[in-house]
Order: C-alpha cells, then sequence, then structure tokens
DNA sequence: AATGAATGAGCTTTCATTCAT
DNA sequence: AATGAATGAAAGCTCATTCAT
C-alpha cells in the first residue's frame, strides 16, 4: 500500500521531479556562478558551493562531472545569459545614430549589472579561454550582436552618417573595451585614483564619454593629410 | 694573517654575497610572476614556483614570507617596472598632438609586450584589490602619468587643438582600456571572434584605430545641439 | 530482487558500518590517549598517530577536525571515563568513616591505573585549561563526586565524628592532591629521592598515609587554644 | 683615535664583557623560563625565546647547544633556585611544632609565587624527568630539606609531640602534594569547581587547612584498635 | 536518480638547526 | 667570542574526488 502510493505519487510528481532536478541544477549554478566570479577557478572551494547549495557535494559531481565541469556550465550560462538581453532587436527599427547610441548604453549597463560575467570572463582569460567548449553556442550570441552592429553602421553608411571604412568587430570591441575594463578593473583603478567607479555620477560620465568617442569615431570626416 | 686574508677575502665578496641574495629573490621573483600571472593566486602552486627556482622552497618563506607576501611583492614589482618606461619624460617637449599620439603608443606598446602585467591586474582585480598594500608606491607611478597626460591635454587646450571639458584620469582610463582590453581579453574575444590578436597586421590597425580614435575624441568642435 | 537482496543486506549492515565508524574513532582515541599523554598536545605527532591507527592521517581530520579537535575529544573523554567508577554508588550505603576511607581508596586507585589520565590533566593545565570547551559535562561528573563526599561529611557529622567545619570542596582537593601527585609527579620525585613510587610496599603505605591524615583531619575534637 | 678608545675601553670592559656574555645567558635563561613555563618543552618555540632575548637565536645554540640544552639549564635553574630560600636554616632554632609550621609556610609560598617553577617540573614528568642530568645536583637541593624536615621531627618526637613512625620522604611529599597541586593544578581544579585559587582568602584558609592536617597527621596518639 | 561516508594526493607552512665567516 | 644568512626535514592541513550502496 506504502508502495503503491509511492508510485501513484511518483507519477504525478514525475515531471515535477525532473523540475526538482533542474531545479537543483540552477540552485547549484547559481552559487558557483558567485563563488568563481568571487574566487576564481583555483580559488573557488566545491566545499563552499555545496554548502552555499541546498543539495550536497554529491550532487556536483552528479551534476556537472566535478569542479571543472561546473565552472564550465556557469561560464557557459554567464555568456548565454547576454541572450535575453533582448531590448536589442528593437535597435533595428531606430535611425543609426540614435541606435548606435542605444547599443553602447546596452553594453555599458549590462556590464555595469553584470559584474559576475565580467569576472568570470576575466577568470576564463586568466585561464587562457581553456574552457569555453561549446564555443559554437558562445559564438552564435556574439554573432548576433555583431550582425546587429554591422546592419546599424551599414544603415549610417548609407545615409550618410558614419564612415565606411570601419570593421565592425574592431567597433565592437572599443566599444567593449571601455564598458568591460570599467568594471573588470574598477578595484585596482579605484584603488590607485581614489575613485569609486560605482559612484552614479561617474558612472553617467563615462557612459556619455564612450557614447561621444564612439559617435566621434564614427563620423564621416574629409579624410585627413 | 689568515685572518687577514679572510677578511680581505669577505671585503671582496662581500657585495657578491649580497648580491646573492639579492639575485635569488629577483629569480623567485622571476619565476613567481610568470606562475602567477597564468596560474592566478590560487591556481600557482609554491612547490612549482621553488622547482623552477635555483633556491628552495624554504627560501619562498624567508624572503617573503609565504606565498601570500611574494604574490604581494610580485604585483608590487610589477607596477614599479613601468616606472622605467622613461621615455615619457620626452613626451613634454613635443607637440601636444604629437605627444598625444605618442602616449598612447607607449601605452599601448607597453600592454602588449607585458602580458604578464596585464595578467597579474586582472589576477588582483579578481581578488578585489585586496593585496595592494604597498599602494602609495603604485599610486606615485600612476600620478605621474597623469602629470603627463594633463600636461599634454592643457598645452593641447591652450593651443587650441584640444577640447577643454575632459577630465585627464578619464582620458587616461579610456585609453587604458582600449590598450589593457586587447591583451587582457585576447583569448576570450580571440576565440568568439576567430581572431588572433597577436597578429602584427590587427595589432598596427588596432593601434591605429585607438590613436585616430582618442584624437577624434580631444579634438575642439562646435557644441552640438 | 537485488535490490531487495541489498536491502536487507544494508539493513543487516547498517549497524555493523556504524560501529565500523564508532570503532574508528575508538581506535584513534585510545591511540591519541597514549601519544597525547607521554607527548603532550604539541610533542604528539598527527602522524604518527595515525599510523598506529587502523585508520589515516585523513581520519583525524574526517572525524575530529584537526589535531586540536583530537585532542579535545581525548581529554574530554579522560575525564567522562571517571563517570563509569560506579562503585561510588555503594559508598552511600556504609557507615561515615568507613565511606571515607573507601573513598580515598577508589581516588587512589583510580589515580594510580590511570597515568595517562594523569598525565592529560597536567598537560591541560600547562595549556592552562584553554580546552576544557565541554566544560559542563566535566563539572557534571565532578559535581557528583562532591555530592558523594557531602553526603557522607554529612552523615559523619550528624553521627559526631567528622567535623562539621569543612567544605567538601576543600577536602576533595586535599585528597586528589596526594593521589594525583604520587601519579603525576612520579618521575621527578622518584629520581631526586631515589624512590621507586610504583613499588607496591610504597603504594601501599602511601595510601594508608593519605587514608589516616584524612581521618585525622576529619576528627571532632575540641578547639584549640 | 677611535681605535685607541675602543681598545683602552676593551681592557676596562673585559671582565664587564664577561658579564655581558653572563648577563646574556640569564637573558636567555629568564625567558626561556617562561616560555617553556607557558608551553610546555615541544610548545615552546626557538624563534619566541631569541626574539623576546636582547641577543640572537644564534646565541642559544652558541650557549646552550640548542633547545634541549637550554630547557635542560632552566629546568636546573629552577630546582637551583630553591637553594636560595635561605630562612629554612633558621627553622633548627625553633620548637619543633612552630618549626614544621613555619617549614609548611615556607613549602606552600614557595609554591604559590613560583609557579612557573611547578609548571616546569610538570612539564618535566610529562617527558619523564629524561631531562633531569644534573641530577646530583639537585638531589643534594633537596637533601637539605630533607635534613631539616628530619632534625625538626627527631626533635618534635623526643620532646612527645610528634608521631615517630613516619618516614620524611613520606612527610615531605604530603606537605609538597598539598601545596604543588594548588599550583600545578589551578586551572583545570579550578575550571571544574569554578574556584579562583589564587583569590587570597581562599589561598589563607588552604594554607591554614594545610598547616592544621599535617599537624593532626604528627600528634602522637594512642594507637588504634 | 540520488547520496553520506570516506580518502589519496599534495598543499602551505613551520621547525630546530647549521653554514660560513 | 660572536653572528646573520640559509636550510632540510617534516609538520599540520586542505583539496577535489570516489566508494558503496
Amino acid at each position: 500500500m506504502l508502495k503503491k502510493t509511492t508510485k501513484k505519487a511518483a507519477v504525478q510528481e514525475e515531471a515535477p521531479t525532473l523540475r526538482d532536478a533542474e531545479r537543483s541544477m540552477q540552485d547549484i549554478l547559481a552559487v558557483a556562478t558567485e563563488e568563481f566570479a568571487i574566487n576564481g577557478l583555483s580559488g573557488a572551494r566545491v566545499d563552499q558551493i555545496a554548502e552555499r547549495t541546498r543539495t550536497s557535494k554529491r550532487m556536483i559531481y552528479y551534476y556537472f562531472n566535478g569542479k571543472e565541469g561546473l565552472y564550465q556550465a556557469v561560464l557557459e550560462k554567464a555568456y548565454m545569459d547576454i541572450r535575453s538581453q533582448e531590448e536589442r532587436s528593437q535597435l533595428l527599427d531606430m535611425e543609426p545614430l540614435e541606435a548606435m547610441r542605444k547599443l553602447i548604453e546596452l553594453t555599458f549597463d549590462y556590464d555595469e549589472t553584470h559584474p559576475q560575467f565580467i569576472s568570470l570572463v576575466s577568470v576564463e582569460n586568466i585561464h587562457q579561454a581553456k574552457h569555453m567548449k561549446n564555443l559554437q553556442a558562445i559564438k552564435d550570441v556574439n554573432a548576433s550582436i555583431i550582425r546587429t552592429l554591422t546592419s546599424i553602421l551599414e544603415k549610417g553608411r548609407k545615409a550618410g552618417v558614419f564612415r565606411a571604412d570601419l570593421d565592425p568587430v574592431d567597433v565592437h570591441m572599443l566599444i567593449s573595451a571601455f564598458c568591460f575594463f570599467r568594471v573588470s578593473n574598477r578595484h585596482t583603478f579605484g584603488a590607485i585614483f581614489d575613485r569609486d567607479l560605482s559612484d552614479p555620477k561617474l558612472r553617467k560620465r563615462h557612459k556619455k564619454l564612450i557614447i561621444d568617442t564612439i559617435e566621434r569615431m564614427l563620423e564621416v570626416r574629409p579624410k585627413k593629410g
């Protein structure tokens, strides 16, 4: 009778159970993201991650095959989460200049609000990007950004407001560099120059600065010399 | 007489002996710089560092009081080494525009040729800059950079070629960000966009792009709107 | 069916398995007791303890959280083991004088037969009793001794054979002092006075001496002067 | 001229220099006594001792041939210092009962005021008195105590106030035990019974109790039974 | 599908001591 | 007679992982 009940329940709970597994994985991933972001790959502790989780250390091995597997999953998820920044699709309906400003702003704001992502990317660079196994998925996400940017640049070029001699990936790099650096290097830069880079005033000024800088960079003008 | 000879020898060897200790420390620092740059603070192994050294593991504790002390010494030395980039002093004799171009180029080239420094700064940021104890020395080195930049900007402003509404530290950050990111994120960025950022052609193009971008950013022009 | 068998086996082995862990801990505790008693806290070696055990060094950390945790467990167990000296309960049925003699004898014999306990208490005193965290349990055990002693003294007082002006803890201290000292200081005292304190003749004489001394001390007599 | 002065001074300071060596040794011994008393033999650190000294770690090896030699010197000095308790010589001029009281008091007070000596003896007992190499000197000091005690007991016996059936070393042990335990076990005993054994009130009561107890023990009385 | 118990390997650090004058 | 620099050996401890169901 007990067995029967259990089985019955099992049937009804099967889906919920699966969701439980999914929830456990998400739980682990969330905690691990924090830990890897704060402590790096070697610095993070499996014990510490497990402890902050509702599950046990053993589950990390069960679901992710160990620390490195978990790290890879965390990294991939971090890159994938950019996808959800769907507002980007609206950019294609805007005027090129406005779209470009908005695009920069989106990048700037994303980095500002996702310091863990920034940290994870830094960690992965220290490890020479050796853990980006599911690279294709990450590439796809980023390709979409480049596609959007290319489209905006093209439209602007046709409208005569943007230069035509720029590589979209280079433009993306410049935008990313500034937005990323502001977050990735906030501790050393802040300490050296006695600046709190999280100060809203500074944030606003810097956002304006990078928008302004890229705008000027894109301007059409007579060739120098 | 024997004593005399001994003493004489001692006098002659005194310096070499001291230099030996100094050389040992430099040896350890050099190896440790590599290890910490590649593996991070937690990832680096005292054993591995010692093994690559002419001294023993024990000496690391003798000279640097442990792993963390060694890391701090490595970090400080990395920041201090920028000081030796003495060419910067010549900038003050140049025309502002030329000086600015040269300044950017120096930064760009330094970062390109010192990827370990870039890596260490990234590592330190992951650790929230908690090991920058001898901050003042580091601040001093950087203050000198800002002084040079301020001087160039001022000269340019007086000559009517540069805007007057920019904070020198912001300008420094913009330049640093562009140059730093290319190196710090070369692995992930390179992998995602299938680019080898160490390709000389790309390097040349990016250097030009960054110089050009900063130049445009500094230009005087009628207020928008 | 396999499952069933497995489960069945599990049920039967469950206890043994648990007992294994328990047995391992007891094994470690027994060895550690010896090592700490002979070498003190700092002098004892985790490696040495582990080697004499059926388990590994790692298990000491698993079960006791390190050397100090193990020492605390050893110390606590040593104090707790006094509890098992249940013969004390019979004392309450005896004549006060006889009970007192027996009580002293029990203390004397316990110390004689438990030199490791004596040593551990000495070790802990050198460390200023800083490891007596589970003090309450130890207090409880000792409180029971004081209760018994108080009861005997009270009964004797009522019977007119014991003085009434003595603090039971003071009486306990005198008894303990002699019994403890004979064991704790046997090496130095023995060496200085060329006596083997483990000589049965001496032991008998000393037992008689302390019984006699306490008896006389307890006697009712006209106030001096 | 400087040389001359130095030489001159040297001649005059030659003796002082020797005394300097002596002073250095005493300095080291004093510090080491504290450290060994507090931390035990294994627990004491040569570095720590050296650091608290006006000399260097190297001197410990120079003067005492290492940690164990230093410990032995400390131990021997601790036992020798009892010798300076010259008041004992006056005991022989007193009435036996008064002398006995005074003797107990001297022992009690010595132990109370020399907890480091007590601690060192405990430490040495934990190490099974393996370091008492200069035993003869220590024996001599203690033999003098026994001689005094024997003399007092004998005088009392002749005067008809003391029993004749007691071994002087046993009596010494009884007195020592009571006095020693109060100090050696003050931490554990104090913790278990919530008593501060250094409380002057308690000290006074215990001193009286011990004197009283030994007195009663020594009394002549009709054989029991 | 899920897990509590156990563990080998290797980590950082400490220690008393000796080297070399 | 005196000493600063150096060090081998071993200590305590931590880590990611696997065992055994």
